[in-house]
DNA sequence: TGAATATATGAACGCATAGTCATATATTAA
DNA sequence: TTAATATATGACTATGCGTTCATATATTCA
């Protein structure tokens, strides 16, 4: 190898890079990723499935959607929540098999409620 | 589909998960990665690399060590760093790719120095 | 119309953290 | 030994961010 500048990436690409882990870098996101990744749920279904306030919900819905993770469709009042694109449960999933490799802590048992 | 009491993460778990993904979530430890991604490099080089202070990069190899993300082997007082598991370059590269597919901001011209 | 429901959002608070600075440890050279 | 080099780390500061609270908007029901 010659000297220390090798195959490094532009800074900016390393900060849109670096967003993308962000979005997926909260508890909560990853577990309304974890319910949509069956289907699309409503925020009230959501925030019950996480015990978790309508208004915090929404606001990491909200970043989900900015960054393009999930989209929504409104039928009346109710805003109904999918996932937007198939590498987030890509990631999603290849971060579950780097924890399931590297430590004991991924149980199997679920906890919704 | 039931309730909303799907198949939803344990919060532990989603915690373990997003802790990975904060490891991937910072500009200079996905350069300190990409620099890695060809083989070992010492503190210094790394420092020269990516044009920041010594004391900065050793902060941030100290959170990549304790992911266990990066391994290290001393020669001397020269600390030479390397990728520890291959995990971290598949979700590297399943980032990279995401970015690619998802905007345009994903230059090839490189920026070493 | 007015009340209730579903969602969105701005402000504020508290906490986590990336980088700086100073310094400690360890190794090599003189 | 002393000086210089390579790295690690604790304290501090500034910034970012997740949640709460209050409130705004929109829709449905009476």
């Amino acid at each position: 190898m010659k000297r220390a500048r090798r195959s490094i990436i532009r800074r900016d690409t390393a900060t849109d890079l670096a967003s993308i882990f962000q979005v997926m870098a909260d508890t909560t996101r990853l577990r309304i990723i974890s319910l949509l990744a069956e289907g699309e749920l409503c925020v009230c279904d959501l925030a019950a499935a996480l015990d978790m306030t309508q208004s915090a919900v929404s606001h990491q819905l909200r970043v989900l959607r900015i960054m393009q993770l999930v989209k929504f469709r409104k039928e009346g009042r109710i805003a109904y929540y999918s996932l937007d694109d198939d590498h987030v449960l890509e990631l999603y999933v290849l971060g579950l098999d780097h924890l399931k490799h590297t430590s004991s802590a991924a149980g199997d048992e679920p906890d919704a409620g």
